[in-house]
DNA sequence: AATGAATGAGAGTTCATTCAT
DNA sequence: TATGAATGAACTCTCATTCAT
């Protein structure tokens, strides 16, 4: 990595944190640039906006979920384990980033073309889950007859839920919520 | 109600139409108040500050949204009807009230005052869906040893999370997306 | 006049007076809000910009510049006497308005789209003399075979040029200027 | 010329096309810098400030303009003839260099400073005339008691202002305008 | 000698808020 | 009570200038 990416990276870790803190509206550049230590002229050097360097952070951040998500994805064994790990790993994540999370999931932005860059990147999350629920299926550990998408809805939308009630609601902390329990629920349902 | 009540909350549906379509940071006070039909000034006779009304407007509509949701589940006879309601309910809702559901979900806001005021507001839709849930064990149509908060969180989260999908990545309208897919993979879960 | 283009006005020729001393660049909002005794915001209640401001200033401007020059080339009743007070008027009013004047004749500005704006504004300008030489061919002060555009160039070029040259390089008063030996040149030319 | 002169003069070039395409605000020490083919810095190792680098060249443009007028006087024979090469000299000037000129002619400028160093440079351009003048009178082509002063104004006056007229009002280009018209009406005034 | 990354003062602009009417 | 003209703090962004390399 060259100096000025290694800038960029330093910038955008700036850039998480204190959108993260401040929310979108409440960063300021010059914010950002304290936080990464260096003057507010410089950030324009890196990126031409408050916009672009939102979106730049957005993708960025994004893709390091992604990527996370998936080595975390990689380290189970059985659905069950894998689904616990998943749970683990939003909560973690979650206590974290809870504004860019947030962001990434709903879409709450400046402008419309902000929104579908957004949702851009969740939907290739969503994909990373997607792929491992077709691993099931074929390992016949999932219903052979189950629909990806909506199995897909049920496993991240479940944890996510889960873990912003615990976290956010009951002050709860990351490793304090019951994994096994959410990921069995997923898997075994409601009913008999 | 008395005329003063009316015209708060002509304001307070202002400014869910406002805050929707702008956003928390594009809208102004001023577009509020020509949505309604009022002076800018008005505003400030029924509400202290923008951030006041910010969270008027989320406690307001939150209020709406659970209450809506109640009449819901209890249009349906069976928990798998009372699901696929619930789901047909929050596309619907979603649709037209992006931003303010993203706001109420994620907490993303200007202060942490803010924050744990919409978090409290999402606490009690909560709620709604586990008396839902605590009926359904009473009637012997769900598990009796299940965990009431986590089947609340599949529940809600499972359907927002297919919502969100099939509505903004894929471009659904509420009425296209398969309700009853959803409803009965939260309750047979993915497994045999 | 209603108090909001009183208002208007007054902001006009405190941009006169600013942009005049401080040129294009060195004229502030701020400085303009000063002057005119009000706050900066109030300034973007009556104009979309610095550019338009500036815009509308020289639209202003130009005009009271030209319905002043009719009036002074009413109150002569020979050629000569009307070409001795457009140079009057011309010397007085480059020694109040050099930029101004400067930027309405030479299209200094920082757009295309202003320049077009003040070209026009000069042209009318040229037109009011272009009448006066009509009227002087008509009553036969004037050559018959004249060309009308090459004329007013002749007497608006020399009053100007010699005006600047006498008040700027030599540091005269407009009252010191030969206006009677400059309307003589103009009228009889170089040659016997 | 030394190596060091030689680059100086490449930048003052590039600052004259900058300037003038772009305008005194407009133009930034870098797109001088770029059009020089050089580093940002190393314009302020040739010249102390943006201002600066203005004034030298407002000096330096001003010199090769006044240069060329006077080989251009030199080239005609008669009074007549010379008048019409001015013409047709400003005509191709002006188009080309329309903000420089207006810079010099007006003294559109940051400072009080910058103001009479353009003037002075003006003045110098005016003496050219003047001394053709001279010649004129010695030769008897001109009258004999004629204030120089008065007569090149008409001369400079005259032909810049239906130059301007014609290029930018009219969109004339510089060889459609009729240079000889201007020089005879200049000559043998507006009256028999 | 030459560079361009870094800086930060200062500009234009927005808009929540106030208050005289 | 209702208004909107007026305000100015605070924002984003630009770019002349510096200086380590």
């Amino acid at each position: 990595m060259t100096a000025k990416e290694e800038k960029r990276v330093e910038i955008l870790n700036a850039a998480i944190k204190v959108f993260s803190e401040a929310g979108i509206e409440g960063a300021t550049i010059e914010g950002i640039a304290k936080e990464a230590g260096i003057g507010k002229g410089t950030v324009y050097d890196y990126f031409d906006s408050k916009n672009t360097l939102f979106q730049e952070m957005i993708r960025y951040s994004g893709q390091r979920f992604r990527d996370d998500l998936v080595s975390v994805i990689e380290q189970g064994d059985t659905m069950m384990e894998k689904i616990r790990l998943i749970s683990q790993f939003y909560a973690k994540f979650l206590k974290e980033h809870l504004d860019i999370f947030g962001s990434i999931m709903t879409g709450q932005t400046l402008s419309e073309d902000m929104r579908s860059r957004m949702l851009k990147e969740m939907s290739t999350t969503f994909k990373a889950v997607e792929d491992m629920i077709q691993v099931g299926i074929q390992t016949l550990e999932l219903k052979a007859d189950i629909d990806i998408e909506i199995a897909a809805s049920c496993i991240l939308g479940g944890v996510q839920s889960y873990a912003m009630k615990k976290l956010f609601v009951d002050g709860y902390n990351p490793d304090e919520i019951d994994h096994e329990g959410i990921a069995k629920v997923i898997l075994t349902g409601l009913i008999e």
